[in-house]
DNA sequence: TCATATTTTGACAACCGTTTTCGTTTTCGT
DNA sequence: ACGAAAACGAAAACGGTTGTCAAAATATGA
């Protein structure tokens, strides 16, 4: 782990919300750092490949980030207004999900899963 | 409904899997229509807006749509492979959704679920 | 320590899906 | 048939992301 994608991951703990690589290189570089873009998104990269911070797709296509606080399975319920977002279980899901895909004869099932809604402080 | 945007549907409802805008745009131009690449984007946009077809991102950022025989709220198990997809339903879910959404004090709810797998032809 | 191999970095350009622009063509109501 | 309004398509612009490549940082080992 370099220093530079230390500090990404740093950056992007200090929040409780979805963030863009791109809004975390402006935070990192207010901040003083001098990384550059390219490694903001080679660290964010490696850090979801390693199952360290989830990533999802926002509506318009760009990619957010969150360094969650448990590395397993889990969905998220997402605020529409302020982004943040709070870690979510669902066995009923899970189990949901594998049914259908036994009933319709698919193997190898996985499924994606966001809530979305406009949290207590933003109402 | 002009004659550009119904050949669009008509190319969309030929599949049973989600398609992008720009495999539309080859599938017609090979069929030996004249439209524009843009065309095909304002009328997905149209049709989209309009409920007719669905709309979801892949992992990479891409739009895909999909002519579903119902207009009502639904999900879809994809195949991986061939990238067909079933309608499903999922009252089970729709409860979850909203109970989650309520637990945690969010208001206007909404979800997106995704189911993946390879279907029986492709195993 | 010093020299060398390896990895990481960042400026910049390229990429790719999508949207905007704008002049032309088609459609529609009268 | 006429003019207004809508739809169209080619090309340019856009925005997020990835590739390139030379410089800088870091690790290795004599
Ligand atoms: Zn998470
Ligand atoms: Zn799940
Ligand atoms: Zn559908
Ligand atoms: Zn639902």
């Amino acid at each position: 782990m370099s220093a530079r994608r230390e500090a990404v991951r740093q950056a992007l703990s200090g929040y409780s919300g979805f963030r863009s690589a791109q809004d975390l290189y402006t935070d990192l570089r207010a901040e003083g750092s001098k990384i550059g873009l390219t490694t903001v998104y080679r660290a964010l990269q490696a850090l979801s490949d390693s199952g360290e911070v989830d990533v999802l797709r926002t509506d318009d296509g760009e990619a957010v980030y969150r360094a969650c606080d448990t590395e397993s399975h889990h969905h998220h319920i997402v605020c529409r207004v302020c982004a943040t977002a709070v870690e979510i279980e669902g066995p009923t899901v899970e189990k949901w999900a594998a049914e259908m895909g036994a009933k319709h004869g698919f193997s190898g099932v996985t499924h994606t899963v966001e809530v979305f809604g406009t949290c207590a402080d933003c109402s």
